[in-house]
Order: C-alpha cells, then sequence, then structure tokens
DNA sequence: ACATTTGGCAACCTCCAGGTTGCCATTTCT
DNA sequence: AGAAATGGCAACCTGGAGGTTGCCAAATGT
C-alpha cells in the first residue's frame, strides 16, 4: 500500500528525530521486536509502537508478528523514492545554475 | 566530504505537499516574489509566506527584498544534507543485506 | 497452573502546524 | 497627489501529532 511518486509521506515519516534513530537502529537490517526497540529510550512503549506505525505506514519498515512479540524492519524503496526527488530537485538547480553562469560568462 | 546537519529539519520543511510544490517551483533557480509564488495557488498569500518562512529557515530557499516586494530562491546545500543522510541509510541497509546474503549462500 | 513478557486498544491531554481574516506600512504606477 | 500592488504583523481557529496512562488479551517461562 506505498504509492510511488509522493514523496511527502516519506519526508514526512523521516521528519521526527526519534523516528530517524528508529530508522538507524533498524538500518543494518536486522528485524528487532518492540520491546527491544523502546529499551534504551526515555519514550513508553506506546509512543514508540506509534512512531513505528507511522514508519510502516509511509513503507520504511515491515512488520512481521512471532509469537506473542512483532518484528520490525527497514523496508529500503520509500527511501529510494526520496532520494530520487532530491535527486530532481538538485539536478533542476544545477542545470538552472550551469545555464545562468552560462549567460553570464559569455 | 560533506558537512554534517541534523537531517531531521529539512525533511521536517519538505514534509509538505505546498512546500515540495513551491521547491519545485523554484528549482529553476529563478527568484520570484511572494505574489508571484501564491498567484496559481488555491491558498492566501499569508499561508504561502509562512511556507516561504519555514523554507528559509531550513535554509532550503533565501530571500531578497528589491523594492517593494520579496524574491525568494532555492539554496542547494541543506538539499545534500538531506541526500547524504538518505545515502547513508540505505548503504548501511545494503550493507546489512549483502552480510545476511553471504551468511545464508554459504 | 500461575506469573511475566509483550503488545494491542482506547481515552485523554497539550501543543503547534496550517490556514484564515483584518489591518497597516511602504513602494510603485498613473 | 491618489490609487493600487506588495507584503509584514497579529489574532484567531482547528485538526492532528506526539505523548501519557490504564486496561486487557495472548504467548512464554518456570
Amino acid at each position: 500500500m506505498t504509492p510511488q511518486g509522493n514523496p511527502a509521506p516519506v519526508f514526512a515519516a523521516l521528519s521526527d528525530p526519534t523516528r530517524l534513530a528508529l530508522l538507524l537502529k533498524l538500518s543494518d537490517g536486522r528485524a528487532r521486536s518492540i520491546a527491544t526497540l523502546s529499551a534504551d529510550t526515555h519514550l513508553t512503549r506506546q509512543a514508540v509502537t506509534k512512531h513505528l506505525h507511522v514508519l510502516e505506514k509511509a513503507g520504511l519498515v515491515g512488520s512481521v508478528r512471532v509469537g506473542r512479540e512483532s518484528r520490525f524492519a527497514c523496508q529500503p524503496e520509500p527511501i529510494a523514492t526520496a532520494r530520487s526527488y532530491l535527486d530532481t530537485v538538485s539536478r533542476q538547480w544545477d542545470d538552472a545554475l550551469g545555464r545562468l553562469q552560462a549567460l553570464v560568462e559569455r
């Protein structure tokens, strides 16, 4: 259910320090339970749960229920989406700058 | 290589569709007045002004007062910051995936 | 069998982002 | 000089984000 092409939700998911920290923790590819992920945080387990669900809705992580615990792990596609968006913007900007400079140097 | 920078504020600035649209408009490098930027929007000039100030605080755009109007234009550095962050995350993820696959294939 | 770990659900609170309206100052046009 | 364009400022409203607490259900350890 990850809409491709609209980068705003992905950026929104990335706009919170707590979620960035979670992503960094998960960026080693290992799957972790909610309890594990909220262990060394000053936040409540519920708060962490909410953040994880936000990340999941944005498609940045996926979850699997294993016994009594549900494990979360990274999913890379939306990051690629966000990166390609930034690439587009900065490329257009570079192009425009290049043209301007060419005009000036002429 | 590249400077530091906390990427969360940049992502926060990028997390709004209106601001993304503004950035795209400005990504051709030309500077525009607030009135021009809010011309083909369904939003109020004030709303657009607020969004522009958010982008400015994040360093994504800069403004210059020219006569009675203030012109806004792109500034590329924070975009580079955000991109490098996404690069870091996705590289770490790729590395982890690689190690996992190496383990599995053994 | 019982206690513990783990997590889902719901109610609640507070704060701020996004948006509006109204008014006023300055610059530009005629 | 007078009218219009441009935008800064402030008050105000509303919804949702982020966080907490409390309770309950299911899976696990002993």
